[in-house]
DNA sequence: TTTAGACTTGACTTATTTAGGTCAAATCTA
DNA sequence: TAGATTTGACCTAAATAAGTCAAGTCTAAA
């Protein structure tokens, strides 16, 4: 699931129109349209409204923004996954070293 | 493990000087002070001649780098692990995707 | 079958960020 | 006190962000 197919379906299942959330968020509907489609990506900020226009956690869809932009990222990449798994143990190190303090 | 680490660890276990290995690469020292503590990155063309240098597999300083680069953008979010677990699931997403035709 | 409304796409723009450094001064280390 | 390393301030070019807008396409329904 990418943010785009997320806001996607929000957006579809509460019946409303590319124009209307566009406009909700202040922004073309083209733009909206390519960040359905992971053309584009959202500012951060809409990302709070979205949260609300659709109640859905916030927390997700931030999780869906940084993770989208990480695969885009390693997507065209031969060491992508390997990359992940560095990223992740580097955090998951970081995490530990700060609990010993 | 950073690619900043490695290289230090490469150099050290080779009993090169931080200007010595800068002059190979054709950079400051001041330079790569900094991409041993990950406070810079090398151009990617570097790290082919790093691999060379110390007969260490490309693919894993690739790996290390573009791992790095991702841990710079997840290390201060709160989403950052499920935001890597986002990033892969898509990976191998497209992956199946693709095998499939 | 045409036409309206929803959506997609391509070309373009401008402002901000990032990449990839340099250099000199400060610091650390034997 | 020399040589190795680190740090901070600074720089420029290139890339990315965050859009706009008009033209084109797709799909139902009159």
């Amino acid at each position: 699931m990418t943010l785009g197919q997320k806001i996607k379906e929000l957006r579809e299942s509460s019946g409303m129109f590319q124009r209307e959330l566009a406009s909700k968020l202040e922004i073309g509907d083209g733009f909206l349209s390519k960040v359905e489609s992971n053309q584009k990506t959202l500012k951060r900020e809409h990302l709070l409204t979205v949260s609300k226009i659709f109640n859905y956690p916030f927390s997700e869809l931030n999780a869906l923004w940084i993770g989208t932009k990480l695969y885009e990222i390693v997507k065209d990449e031969q060491e992508g996954f390997n990359a992940l798994k560095v990223a992740e143990e580097q955090l998951s190190y970081e995490k530990t070293e700060n609990a010993r303090n």
